[in-house]
RNA sequence: GUCGGGGUAGCUCAGCUGGUAGAGCAGAGGGAUCAUAAUCCUCAGGUCGUGGGUUCAAGCCCCACCCCCGACACCA
């Protein structure tokens, strides 16, 4: 990643709305919240966006299963996740709908694009329909001939003839980018992305039959065909900058500037998603973006999941799936964001307990966190007659390390290591005591904590941003805060 | 089935190019009293998935097997 550019993007994937927003896709939300905000702290001008995926076939069934129209279905489910902005405190500069406007006709310039270079031609499509499921099934899901969920009906085979995109074209051109090791992260995943473009990779269908699949972006110059979500969702990537406006004045930062030159043309450009994602971001969506002549992706960071005790998956089927609202409602949106970048691992699976969760609030947070703020600040306030000045620059450079590494739990881990740290001081020096015998001396110990507190309150900026101002404030004031900043929960 | 990742103390995880296992949390005991009964110190004895092998020496190398996760495309 080059240090030199000025601007940043980051971009987590976009969900489809087929249900509430669950724990597995904040983590994702706050990793990047996290990462935008440090990219802030250290000066950049950073676009941070995220959105929704609104359209298909599944999303079209489910708003018919519960009796709504399809606009009302997007736009309540769109606007839970967008609620995750605040339940999640979320700093992202814009937020991209697949059904808006802009979106739509970023993807039909797109397509342009794609087809002036000859990179878009139409081929019949063969496969097994499962009239069941109203979709084509893969052989992997058939058991015997028939589909794994509707046993009693017979799959048909199907001829359709569909628009496809030549991903074929840039199989050499792929391979070169997926030769630098800085493009994919954790590094290891890269294998698997080139193993796919070596091995079986095909240009890919990026349109369906209106009469069967009807809910999508029409197709410039024809309309008898829809967008393959697959083609439109990676689109949303730079759409959420405007393109192909180069004015694009309805945007939070838009304001007469090219926001896709400014951040995805000569800005560092990362995106994060999930361990699944590898084949759909790393190589498809960068095949689109060569095709289309952009610059493609400087680097996709992928993440594990979240399961239940003992690796279980979560999912509606199971009944376990965890709710963001439930646990922020009960701890506070610190508290999750510090479970999720703290002890969620970033790059294997991780899982979630209540339990677990209650375990790491009260060990670290309460009792690290909370306790040690409260008593250095009650030291503070009841023994320094004004607020500690707080040095201009701090030097941080071991924990910017992690974080330009996108290793967020080390850099936490840091933090942490430094509370603990100042517990031990405080222990040693005893300036509690000291105060009584010699004010002068106690008083330097205590500037000193409240000092070293400061800098572990720079640091919680970009982890725990609410957290980070609340201590910001009580040094500010010199004071003790009121209440427990984080409660002991028993 | 093939490829990749993982299987280490009750829990969550560290263990660099091989040298007789570490941390945090939980648990036990003690000290201190500034603080949210918070904090500090000490204690924990886990056949490092299983079975072989290489080596003076293996959690880390080789072989086989077992379990979990992801990918092997048109559900995203």
């Amino acid at each position: 990643m080059s240090k030199e550019k000025k601007s940043f993007y980051i971009t987590t994937t976009i969900p489809y709305i087929n249900a509430d927003p669950h724990i597995g896709f904040a983590l994702e939300l706050v990793q990047a919240d996290a990462i935008a905000r440090y990219q802030r702290l250290i000066g950049k001008d950073v676009f941070f966006s995220t959105g929704t995926d609104e359209y298909g076939q599944k999303i079209l069934e489910a708003s018919e299963r519960e009796g709504k129209n399809i606009i009302e279905y997007v736009d309540y489910y769109a606007q839970k996740f967008l609620e995750l902005k605040n339940t999640l405190n979320l700093s992202y500069n814009n937020f991209i709908r697949t059904t808006s406007k802009e979106h739509v006709r970023a993807c039909q310039e797109f397509w342009i694009l794609c087809d002036k270079k000859g990179d878009i031609y139409k081929k019949i499509y063969r496969g097994f329909y499962c009239v069941g499921c109203e979709r084509f099934i893969t052989e992997k899901d058939l058991i015997e001939g028939l589909c794994s969920l509707h046993p009693t009906l017979k799959p048909e085979m199907v001829e359709e003839e569909n628009y496809f995109f030549r991903l074929s074209n840039y199989k050499k051109q792929l391979l070169e980018y997926l030769s630098d090791e800085e493009v994919i992260f954790p590094e290891w995943r890269r294998k698997e992305a080139i193993d796919f473009v070596k091995d079986g990779m095909e240009d890919f269908s990026i349109s369906r039959d209106k009469k069967r699949f009807s809910w999508g972006v029409p197709i410039p110059g024809d309309d008898t065909q829809v967008m393959y979500v697959w083609f439109g969702a990676f689109i949303n990537y730079i759409s959420t900058l405007g393109w192909p406006n180069p004015q694009p004045s309805h945007l939070p930062k838009g304001d007469g500037e090219n926001l896709f030159e400014k951040f995805w043309q000569e800005g560092d450009t990362v995106q994060i998603a999930g361990k699944d994602m590898v084949k759909f971001q790393s190589v498809m969506w960068q095949g689109m973006l060569m095709s289309a002549g952009m610059p493609t992706t400087n680097k996709i960071i992928y993440h594990g999941f979240i399961t239940r005790e003992g690796g279980i998956k979560m999912s509606k089927s199971l009944g376990n799936v965890v709710n963001p609202n439930d646990i922020v409602s009960q701890y506070g949106t610190d508290a999750l964001r510090y479970f999720l970048l703290r002890e969620i691992s970033s790059f294997e699976d991780s899982p979630f307990t209540m339990e677990r969760f209650k375990e790491a609030y009260n060990a670290n947070l309460a009792n690290g966190l909370g306790n040690l703020v409260s008593r250095i600040m009650k030291m503070s306030q009841d023994n320094l007659s004004v607020p500690v000045t707080i040095p201009e620059r701090e030097n941080m450079e071991t924990y910017f390390e992690f974080l330009n590494n996108f290793e967020i739990k080390k850099a936490c881990d840091y933090i942490w290591l430094q509370i603990g740290q100042l517990d031990q001081i405080i222990q040693e020096t005893e300036p509690f005591k000291l105060i009584k015998k010699d004010k002068e001396a106690g008083r330097k110990i205590i500037t000193d904590l409240v000092i070293k507190l400061n800098s572990i309150r720079r640091m919680l900026i970009s982890i725990l941003p609410e957290t980070s101002l609340e201590i910001k404030k009580l040094i500010k004031e010199n004071r003790a805060p009121e209440k427990p900043l984080f409660l002991r929960k028993d």
